[in-house]
DNA sequence: AGGATTAAGTCAAACCAATTGAGTTATCAA
DNA sequence: TTGATAACTCAATTGGTTTGACTTAATCCT
């Protein structure tokens, strides 16, 4: 009998560790914050906060940050998060690299790699990675505090799902049991995760998504993919493969295609190399946006009505906080679609309290997805949750 | 200074309320359970459970049903649930009447009623709720067990979402607290959600969905909406409008068109009108379903593909258990359009390994809204939830 | 038939963490 | 200087889970 698992039961333990979360949390959101603060957003009693508060100051995690003046009575005494109390490691695996990176609480990167390999062969993989990891920790400039887990990024979709054969999956890893191999091999906790909800969650970690609990991220890899956040956690659906936008019909040339063979940094390739322009690095496409070269400007015509067309599903389905795109492109051709991507007026997110864009540009990078590995664990560690049921 | 308001904390009260939802949710879906099967599968320790039935037990929501034969030790004391224990009170306020329905923790409708409103003016309304509560519980045929709280139902959008001036909003209702005037009003909790996400509910506590945890509904009111659970909660999104998909638009003889102007039944009530035929009624379209009224047909035809894009969009978006299709349309009809509409075959939920349909049609009938505002009620004392942060 | 094994369940003590209420300290305001 | 206000601590209490020893009842094996 394989019923569904329950979530875990609660006891003291567990609820302790959840407070902590909570505690974190806020700190995280509010910056410096006094116990009184913290015990009336956080409905615990002063008291409890305090023993908690003990607790993180005596393992490191937070630290005094002077007292809050000007008010009435007792001045609060404030705690903030030490960025370098702890650091979390990255993985991506591509199928002709391995990209790794460490980086803190605050997001910082302490130690960035990156290994080619012929073929992303299971077994060879886990064990490069173990030595990535060694190699980081005794290569990073400052001192590496506790290494709270590893995140891996690999492209989905995962499981059998019926796009098998298609371009965005990695060859020779089907069946296997990736978080496990990881854990073992790295003897750390492990968390394996799509590119794009890793990109996402490198947002929210130290980008454009840090005051964001609920938003959509288009990520831009080889083809197209949407990484979810809801509530402060990736949101995977019943088996984890939510956010597929690349296979859903978008408008293009009066007629309906796959949206990552319009809007994807592939079809953005195949367009250039049709003009006779070979770009295969971000810096060529970068170059030749700022040339504002003519195909590149055609494939950036053709793609907004399709981009458009995401948004306007995305915003509708998961009605976010905002949405988000990033990924493998130029920050200024990524700035760029922002800004002229038409926002559909018919659309819940259309509000008219609105204060913040609809529509942002990721902080990005070539390595998002690597350290959104990483992030992936940050935020394990920063925002409290007690498992519910999928 | 407004701050998102944090999950509350946890302490052993919330702790005790959690699991207790544990071990319902576990009785629920698995039907009757021992101390230690239910232990097993929820990480509590043996003793745990133990004390929690005999609380639940005390309290009249589990009752003792036998013993478990055929193992090897001591036979288990097995527990069901008391579905005549409590009771929720659903109210459906549509712009031209107030429908309610008291159902019991298994679904079942110890009553139900109608009253053409002319207008719903907020103040007649709440008070006209009120005496229906009250004729609900002195009319009921069996008594009525205690009365775990209300569930209203109301069209959405709600909120400032850039929609206004559609049809599926309910006027003079802007900017009104309805929780808390039917709070005050009814006296007992009050949950206010939309028609589509209602309905969902109204599949999982008795329906369709029963042993989903996750899965969206294609809900056919006057527009179309859709209803989204996730780990056995809705979905709701940041603004709490996730599921729009109304106004996305779908493929329609050659071009593009929102869903609910192709597949609503307010779409097919206009394609008859122009075919002559008034249909006001579900028994109306049934009739013309019935006779395969050419008008009827065609619309089914012009919505088939309207429908199998959003189905591609859901799956791939949300990865659901399963699609479900259910509303104001006749049974058959649903049925009809579950079978034949297409079912895109680039799609996550297209797996090798699937052993349920992917698209169901719900058991439905008019009153699906009423029963799922109730049933939202009941979801919520079967479901555990701490309460994550938006 | 009878002992060994297996599993469910109870009891009481230990344990963990949050709450409660009384008291202390530091700032602002009159 | 004094009173009000607010943050915080200390110690006792409370609520709920876990732990470990024990009991009970079924099947399995000889």
């Amino acid at each position: 009998m394989s019923l569904p698992l329950l979530p875990p039961g609660s006891n003291a333990e567990r609820s302790r560790a959840y407070n902590r979360g909570l505690v974190l949390g806020h700190v995280r959101r509010a910056g410096a914050s006094g116990r009184a603060e913290i015990a009336r957003a956080s409905g615990l009693s002063t008291q409890a906060v305090s023993n908690i508060i003990g607790e993180l100051v005596a393992e490191g995690w937070l630290y005094e940050a002077g007292r809050r003046t000007g008010g009435r009575g007792l001045p609060a005494v404030t705690y903030a998060i030490d960025g370098a109390a702890g650091t979390a490691f990255g993985i991506e695996l591509r199928p002709n690299a391995v990209l790794c990176a460490l980086i803190d609480l605050d997001g910082r990167a302490l130690y960035t790699d990156r290994v080619a390999v012929s073929r992303a062969d299971p077994g060879h993989v886990v064990q490069l990675v173990s030595q990535l990891l060694d190699r980081a920790l005794s290569n990073s400039r400052t001192k590496v505090a506790r290494v709270l887990g590893a995140g891996v990024v690999m492209p989905g979709p995962f499981g059998k799902t019926g796009l098998s054969g298609f371009l965005t999956e990695l060859p020779g890893w089907e069946g296997l049991d990736a978080q496990a191999m990881f854990a073992e091999a790295l003897d750390m906790a492990v968390t394996v995760e799509n590119d794009a909800n890793a990109a996402a969650m490198a947002e929210r970690v130290s980008g454009v998504a840090a005051g964001l609990s609920s938003y959509a991220f288009l990520y831009f890899g080889t083809g197209i993919g949407l990484g979810l956040v809801s509530g402060g956690t990736i949101f995977r659906g019943a088996f984890g493969n939510a956010g597929e936008i690349g296979h859903v019909p978008a408008p293009f040339e009066g007629g309906l295609r796959p949206l990552e063979e319009i809007a994807s940094r592939m079809a953005l390739t195949t367009a250039l190399r049709r003009a006779g322009e070979a770009a295969e690095t971000v810096t060529d496409l970068d170059r030749l946006f700022e040339q504002r070269h003519p195909a590149m400007m055609a494939w950036i015509e053709g793609a907004r009505p399709a981009l458009s067309h995401a948004v306007h599903i995305v915003e509708n389905l998961y009605d976010p906080e905002a949405v988000i795109m990033g990924g493998a492109l130029p920050a200024r051709l990524l700035q760029h679609l922002t800004e002229t991507t038409p926002l559909p007026s018919v659309s819940v997110s259309n509000r008219a309290d609105r204060n913040r864009p609809r529509l942002l540009a990721g902080t990005a990078g070539r390595m998002t997805a690597t350290h959104g590995a990483a992030a992936l664990v940050i935020n394990q560690t920063l925002t409290p949750s007690l498992g519910l049921a999928t």
